[in-house]
RNA sequence: GGUGGGUUCGUCUAACGGUUAGGACUCAAGAUUUUCAUUCUUGCAAUAGGGGUUCGAUUCCCCUACCCACUACCA
């Protein structure tokens, strides 16, 4: 049984965003689930659209999620150029291979299944625009190229000579006539095509001596020793001409088997989720913050705050479901669970608020010593001069009311820092003058609680204002009101212990003395 | 336009051809509570439409509608 190899093959144009890293997670999980390889190649292959930093984004991403290739890229993040042991087949930056693809293209052109093209963009551009004035669509295909300038209808001098003078032709594929491609996907089963729909994709451009994504895909993933391609539906309609291109090559009986996923759609009405419409729903789009050339801010994830285990446990069910009940996963459980043929076909729409949730969930497993950290990383300044195991009680108190812990602060800042307003609506709802002249009373009662503890607290409030036939509502909101400036918070005994006696006696007084 | 893919609650999804079509998110109501939240309970809510095949169809087939992708010397 030959070891599984998948691997992800993204193109640095941009930051990946959420679908590119779900495809790759999927690559990922189907490669560790068989004990396989998870190989990253750049296919940089469009010298028109590189993005200078799009190269290390994708990396990093992939490094925030846990999900790092085991060949392609090395442990300081780059991508390895120079064949080792782990790496034998580096270069793995499709850019620094040209030099081996131009000699596969011009083997099919000797095997006939390929042919020199001459024809200029510009030619190209107005066979389209006319075919398009009369409502049709100009095809490069067996149809047309007999018509057209290349190799198979040129006289072989002329052909030559151009080659040698002209800077502009390509290789194309000779799609044959009227054959009928059968294919299979993995996730969406037997697929039949008749090649005469398809059209005689370029395989190699001499302008920049690099071939297209076609070519270099095929070629890279025989030489790479890939079993299957996990990839995105938007290349279903070309795999016919990949299939074509193995049997040309004669590489059938190694040829990977496919898997097309779905794509993600955007939240709210039609079409693939795009960048814009995380500005325009206030949730991010990208794993990683990315500044565009024009400086525009796109947010990440990780700056938004979620753990990057909730971030690949949500995006796993997206498309995804382990046909049980189970939702959170962690990296190592998703391995074991994940499969094919429990991929949806259909898109996905993606659900903001379900994202949320998963932080929620994935936050209440931290424990205190880790949300202790967090904080600190996050509110560092802040919490100078409070002790860790404050701290950490703190958090304890707080993390049933966060989704993320950048917003403990805003939660909790009180147990940092005293009061300094009131919140006028709390003030004019509870303090009453039924209660007034209760407060003094009250405060003397719990400066002289002892144990200060929570439990001791609650149970002797609870009974003075129970047995004097107080109203337990005012006078407990307003001690909260006291101690945290506004109506929310956790219990008061709660805060009051934390807080300690002599804070919680000082912040009373303040109180009174700013209500007075 | 052509080719391919897809279609179960608002969203993510489950359901050997036989289920009161299940779960999760959201939302609503109730319970608990000293506030807010949590928690718990309950509720709202779906098989795109039409034909077949079958004793029986969410499931298989066909048609229609709609959605998506592709239709570049981009990936």
């Amino acid at each position: 049984m030959k070891k599984r190899r998948v691997r992800f093959a993204p193109s640095p144009t941009g930051p990946l965003h959420i679908g590119g890293v779900r495809t790759a997670l999927y690559n990922y999980l189907y490669a560790k689930q068989a004990g396989g390889d998870f190989i990253l190649r750049i296919e940089d292959t469009d010298s028109q659209r590189f993005v200078p930093g799009a190269e290390e984004y994708i990396i990093d991403a992939l490094r925030w999620c846990g999900i790092t290739p085991d060949e392609g890229v090395d442990e300081n993040g780059k991508v390895v150029e120079t064949p080792s042991e782990r790496h034998p087949h580096a270069p793995y930056r499709q850019s620094q291979r040209r030099g081996i693809y131009r000699k596969y293209a011009e083997e099919l052109v000797e095997k006939g299944y390929a042919y020199y093209a001459f024809d200029t963009a510009e030619e190209l551009d107005t066979l389209r625009k006319n075919a398009e004035a009369q409502k049709s669509t100009f095809t490069y295909n067996y149809a047309t190229r007999g018509s057209l300038r290349n190799s198979l209808t040129l006289p072989a001098s002329e052909v030559s000579q151009l080659i040698e003078n002209e800077t502009h032709w390509t290789i194309r594929f000779k799609i044959p006539e009227n054959r009928t491609i059968r294919m299979n996907d993995l996730i969406r089963g037997e697929i039949e095509v008749n090649s005469n729909t398809l059209d005689d994709k370029v395989l190699w451009k001499r302008i920049d001596e690099l071939p297209t994504y076609h070519l270099a895909n095929i070629v890279d993933d025989h030489l790479m020793e890939i079993t299957e391609v996990v990839r995105g539906e938007e290349w279903l309609p070309s795999l016919p001409l990949h299939y074509l291109l193995y049997e040309a090559f004669g590489w059938q009986e190694s040829r990977p088997r496919f898997a097309h996923l779905s794509l993600l759609l955007k939240p709210d009405g039609k079409g693939k989720l795009s960048k814009r419409d995380g500005d325009r729903l206030g949730f991010p789009v990208f794993p990683l913050k990315w500044i565009n050339a024009e400086g525009e801010v796109s947010r990440g994830y990780r700056e938004d705050g979620y753990y990057p285990q909730a971030f690949v446990n949500l995006l796993a069910l997206l498309g995804w479901n382990p046909g049980t009940e189970q939702e959170i996963f962690s990296l190592e459980e998703l391995v074991q669970a994940f499969s094919l043929e429990r991929v949806i076909k259909s898109g996905a729409k993606f659900n903001p608020d379900k994202a949320k949730w998963f932080n929620e969930q994935y936050l209440r497993m931290q424990t205190t010593e880790e949300l202790t950290a967090e904080f600190k990383a996050l509110e560092g300044g802040r919490l100078v001069g409070f002790s860790d195991s404050y701290i950490g009680s703190v958090c304890e108190i707080i993390k049933e009311r966060a989704h993320f812990s950048n917003e403990f602060w805003g939660l909790s800042s009180y147990f940092f820092r005293a009061p300094s307003t009131y919140d006028p609506s709390s003030i004019s709802k509870y303090w009453k003058d039924d209660v007034k002249p209760i407060i003094p009373q009250v405060h003397i009662f719990i400066c002289n609680l002892e144990p200060f503890t929570k439990e001791h607290i609650e149970e002797q409030l609870h009974t003075l204002i129970t047995d004097n036939q107080w109203p337990m509502g005012k006078v407990m909101n307003l001690l909260r009101l006291f101690l945290v400036g506004e109506s929310k918070g956790p219990s008061v005994a709660d805060i009051m212990a934390l807080l300690g006696k002599e804070e919680v006696d000082n912040r009373i007084k303040r109180a009174l003395n700013h209500l007075a």
